[in-house]
DNA sequence: CTTGACCTTCCAGTTGCTGGAAGGTGGATA
DNA sequence: TATCCACCTTCCAGCAACTGGAAGGTCAAG
């Protein structure tokens, strides 16, 4: 498929899927005409990166975490140790949207109008992790 | 306090929370000195800028949110809105962020070594919101 | 009164895109 | 067959959000 419909499908713009493809993060094949032809498995990629930059992983990060898939010569323990360290981030990043969850809910429910300077959100925001 | 205390206290590095400084999020005193002089208040804010721009938040996602207890001017009405609006962002990064738990738990549980090529990861990955 | 760890500003570089120009491709339509 | 128009290509410039380094001021300790 050309990169309009991979754009379509992974909720990437074709300017940042180019962009991956030049730091190597993607390999598409390439028509007779020079246009990018990608796969099934190119999407899925595609779709992962747009998940996990939008989560607050660097690229450096996103690239080893697609290496889990590709490098297929890696031995296991390693693949293991590395997904576990994405593992307990990923619990912590959780941990912090859930935070940020309750005190955005404070705010809409006890923290209206005129009683905002007495609301304690500061103080809860300094909570957590 | 000075920088390098909030900078501790904060987690963000110096160079950042200047940063921050310069396009107008946080407005610490200055000291006789010429050295910025933080409140507690200040580190408060520090850490949340700390954890929302770890989470996928953009800079200007943070004013918002930070201007949501800032701005006592405004209409609660405007807060809820806002406020809502982040809420429903902040359950999707959950989901998301569940999804890459439950798919990187796969990987380290099922796709050791040799099994890879077999692995149904990728159409995992491609899976969720 | 000097040493060293802090602080200041300023300017340049990096990362991760993003927009626009200039031009080629390809299916539909007159 | 021509020409339209939406797509694709590369390249280059600019923006966002830092990050590093130079050049110099401040301050408590020895």
């Amino acid at each position: 498929m050309n990169i309009g419909e991979a754009s379509g499908r992974s909720g990437l713009p074709s300017k940042t899927i180019r962009y991956y493809e030049d730091i190597g993060l993607i390999r598409p094949e390439r028509g007779g005409n020079g246009y990018r032809d990608y796969a099934e498995t190119d999407v899925h990629k595609l779709r992962f990166l747009q998940r996990s930059r939008g989560l607050g992983f660097s690229v450096e990060e996103c690239r080893q975490l697609l290496a889990l898939y590709e490098d297929k010569e890696r031995a296991s323990a390693d693949v293991r140790d590395i997904a576990q360290t994405k593992l307990a981030e990923i619990d912590r990043k959780i941990r912090e949207l859930t935070d940020l969850r309750r005190t955005l809910e404070h705010l809409v429910h006890a923290c209206h109008g005129n009683d905002r300077p007495d609301c304690p959100i500061l103080e809860e925001l300094s909570d957590g992790s």
